[in-house]
DNA sequence: GATGCACATGTAATGGATTACATGCCGTTT
DNA sequence: AAACGGCATGTAATCCATTACATGTGCATC
């Protein structure tokens, strides 16, 4: 293997006028920079990373905590991590969390430090987990999509609240008035502000709320869940003309429990969704939805966290993506049988 | 930073010690050992693995070249592999390669010395990527899922040319003479074998080979190639009554097209998809379709991959792990009207 | 009792890059 | 002309764990 010694005398120079020339380039003359780069293509050299970490103290790894990836909204999000991460020269250690409730700080400690990452990023955080303030003194780490309102830690998602209501004013403005909401048993962030956003335009449009309307669905937003809510809904002696859900999945959901149950959408019901998936457009009708830019995410979060990494002054500490509602064939005005 | 001459001297003995009891144990005295162990504990001393992996010449990096993991089916692999890297005490730098034409030797050598991989994955080789028969000489590789069939390179799959086989046979014994073939014009080994499968098939049961019955997907597997191609198919004079296709995106295209056609599956036409991926019981009619054991693939993948970085004597160089037909919704006996 | 060997442990070299500090040169100032 | 300063470059210390080799102890053998 070829090391930097034998670039130095290849190029007739010193080592430290090549680490030089491969780190900061200053200070060195550029006829020496050029003979140095001759030499390192001649010699095909590349970096020792180990060395260079271990002199710089830094491991160039990212440990990325998510929960089943095989959803292609986390999937997604992690595509945009890992294609700027590489682009930083980080290597990203996936970390699988499946449930995450078995998160705690001393598993992420021990984690972070038996990999000695550089710095962490989360997708899924619960929205009651404080012991991530103290942690994020210690150690970079941003939160992508979910995050702990009440702690200054840095996070980057949509504004899911917002969000929320523009789905639900859409509704409203169709003529609906008995909208219901398909939520989770989670403990995401997300899951709180969609429903407080569903609150807002309820009541910004002096609808006044009822309990009864408001569903639970399974914390992992399983498709299944989505069916028996929207089933219980449908089944109340005065069941909703639309159902907005927090998730495409429980949507679709809804969706199929609604064929089941003999009404058309979005003839008979008006059904949304969130996250805008892939597979919201595989069948007919379409999914209106919310377009979460998953992608996008993961990539500001990957840059978020190298801000902190590197303590570049200013770093944000909060960002917000735009999300964008998606009209497609699942809402149609409310059919005024009920007037 | 907690290093391992602190934890000598709290434990009163000399670096080597501590060294050998974390790492072959051997030839030290129980109580040592024991000295050690403590002193590891009171300190919290997690071993600076730059450090270790300089000396040791290694990286504990494994590179996986994956395209586009938004697809449930490399993200299941993706899981699968990930869990078992960790446990192995592995990261792993996840490549997005999106569209897999642009891999060459050139492109995967330089990736891999400049992170210097101690070894590397593949989800989805072309079946005439030759070159990598020569990359593996020089360092260890298992391609998954897909292979290049003519190169002794390790890898692990299902055998796609009998579960095809198995499929179409099933459409046989319902009776189905018509049967066509969705595949694609991407240049992945499966897509041969599946169609190798099918005309196995055929033959053995004499029916004999018919080119207009196999239509080509794009390369990605999109739903919309599906759709596309199973709508050529049943525009067909002599339309067939039952299609196989080469995944389930397309199966579901191809139902969606049949939809649109008036034709109800699987009475007036049968479908089987390929992988069984979750979205295939989102709807009905469920899918008829051959289980693929994403997770596991990549957990073996990962097993095997370890083997043969460790130089393992008897390191497997070819594994088929077990498919499984699974009957669902989308295929009905043949209605005997055009008898 | 001297020699040799096995065994537990210690000492110091090693891996490859980065970087603080040292050196030497040249031009400027007084 | 001496002194200084800036600049390009070199020398050597450093990061931390691993491991070849050295040491020392105790036991068995002749």
């Amino acid at each position: 293997m070829v090391k930097i010694e034998d670039v130095a005398r290849e190029a007739g120079v010193s080592v430290a006028t090549v680490s030089r020339v491969l780190n900061e380039s200053c200070g060195v003359l550029p006829e020496t920079q050029e003979k140095v780069r001759l030499a390192v293509e001649r010699l095909h050299y590349e970096p020792n990373l180990s060395a260079r970490n271990l002199r710089k103290n830094e491991s160039r790894i990212i440990l990325i905590l998510a929960p089943n990836f095989s959803n292609p909204y986390y999937s997604n999000v992690l595509s945009g991590i890992c294609d700027v991460s590489r682009n930083l020269g980080y290597s990203t250690l996936i970390y699988n969390t499946y449930d995450s409730n078995a998160l705690d700080e001393k598993l992420v400690t021990s984690l972070f430090q038996k990999n000695r990452a550089d710095g962490m990023i989360t997708l899924a955080v619960n929205r009651d987990d404080y012991w991530l303030a103290q942690y994020a003194e210690k150690y970079p780490l941003v939160q992508c999509s979910e995050y702990v309102e009440e702690a200054a830690v840095p996070h980057i998602s949509v504004d899911n609240r917002l969000a929320a209501k523009e789905s639900v004013q859409h509704l409203i403005v169709q003529g609906h008035r008995r909208i219901a909401i398909v939520t989770s048993t989670n403990r995401y962030l997300s899951s709180t502000n969609r429903l407080r956003g569903y609150l807002d335009a309820l009541e910004e449009a002096g609808i006044s709320r009822d309990d009864s309307l408001i569903a639970y669905a399974s914390a992992d937003y399983s498709f299944a869940s989505g069916k028996q809510a929207a089933k219980d809904l449908l089944s109340l002696p005065e069941a909703p003309s639309a159902i907005f859900c927090v998730s495409d999945i429980l949507a679709l959901g809804a969706i199929a429990s609604a064929g089941k149950m003999g009404l058309q959408v979005p003839w008979d019901l008006s059904v949304t969704g969130f996250d805008d998936v892939d597979y919201t457009t595989m069948f007919h009708p379409y999914l209106t939805t919310v377009a979460v830019p998953c992608y996008e995410l993961g990539r500001r979060s990957m840059l978020l966290l190298y801000d902190h990494i590197t303590q570049k002054p200013g770093a944000e500490r909060e960002v917000y993506l735009p999300h964008q509602i998606i009209l497609r064939e699942t809402t149609a005005p409310q059919a005024r049988t009920d007037a």
